[in-house]
DNA sequence: CAAAAAAATTAACTAAAGTTAATTACTGTT
DNA sequence: AACAGTAATTAACTTTAGTTAATTTTTTTG
């Protein structure tokens, strides 16, 4: 049973919403649950799911030519997950998606969930909100590529996700950082050393 | 005077618009023409426009603390300009926009946009698609510096712009790789011995 | 066309990051 | 508590990138 309160909370688009809407909406929905561990989603699958998490923690990986796992984004509740390769660019997802905590998920199928917002002018802002918000985080995350040192960026994602450095390991994060788990031990070290 | 059926090339959602619906839309825009050098917005300012290149090439930098000009987007024939900062965050925009050429822009209020766009159902598509594009494109590159060196974005950059080469100093694509004018010089050196 | 300005390259040096491998610390399980 | 597996750190070394400055090349402009 879906707690229509609580999802009020977890999607602020849904704030304005009548029951009605949130209820024909959800109807499209199908909740996921996961252990620890599962991979919902393959490299090469076409799955065109958008992925909102309701509780728990998951990531997006690849695993390169050497072998090893390169984890790329990280999301938490109130966060949605979608492959951008499926449904904009009609690819397979050069990523894995896997839950890291038992985790909850919302899954709905994209073209469904277009149709149904396209189809229901109040459900329009919701979407047109998530979208741009995400557009802001890639912006963002390309600008501090640009303009910011390792050490920068990582001083910045500490300050920004302080609940996720005890969630997930650092070698996700510095993979995220864009460097490897050696050099961000070397990054903290330094950090360390500075601080006293 | 505005070239209608040119400008259902610029615009590839105009395409299944009504003349009348682009003339309502183009009623909201102005045309402004700038001379190689021009800066049209400066770094502190709230003007919230969107802007069209028609014609010509500009781009995006900043200031940093050492006084350097540090570029971050580059935009060309039938691409847009925003600065989400402005739009999205209510913040003053961080960066300048610059014409590299003598450029044309349509320039519209992107609140105005919005209003128009979701007050004709009709020009709805054409947005979104430019959004979940321009999203796409960040994702993308976002990904790109997790997952590529140096080198590999700059033979990537070559390939996916390879009119931009002899338009737009070398410095400023370094910029927008994220390193120094002078790293690029030595990936470009490398890169001509290896193919010997 | 010549001078000036800007851009690109090169060099020498320093700092940071990748690589490989070993060691230590931590976590989860039985 | 002991073990196994994973993660984190450290070290030694290599590669790449940043920094500062000089030099060469290219572009602009009077």
């Amino acid at each position: 049973m879906i707690d229509f309160e609580k999802l009020k909370h977890v999607f602020p688009f849904f704030q304005e919403l009548s029951t009605d809407d949130v209820f024909n909406f959800l109807e499209h929905t199908r909740i996921v649950k996961l252990n620890a561990g599962d991979i919902f989603l393959k490299q090469g699958s076409r799955k065109s799911n958008i992925y909102f998490v309701k509780q728990g923690l998951i990531r997006s990986f690849l695993v390169n030519e050497k072998g090893e796992e390169i984890t790329n984004r990280i999301r938490y509740e109130n966060q949605a997950m979608s492959c951008y390769e499926i449904d904009m660019l009609n690819e397979p997802s050069r990523f894995n998606l896997q839950a890291l905590e038992p985790t909850e998920l919302i899954v709905m199928d994209v073209k469904t969930m277009q149709q149904i917002v396209h189809g229901n002018p109040k459900l329009e802002p919701g979407l047109r909100f998530f979208v741009n918000s995400s557009l802001v985080e890639a912006l963002s995350a390309v600008d501090d590529f640009m303009l910011l040192s390792a050490e920068q960026r990582y001083l910045k994602f500490i300050k920004e996700h302080p609940e996720l450095l005890n969630r997930i390991p650092n070698k996700y994060i510095a993979n995220v950082l864009g460097i490897t788990p050696q050099s961000l031990s070397r990054i903290r070290k330094r950090i360390a050393t500075k601080k006293q």
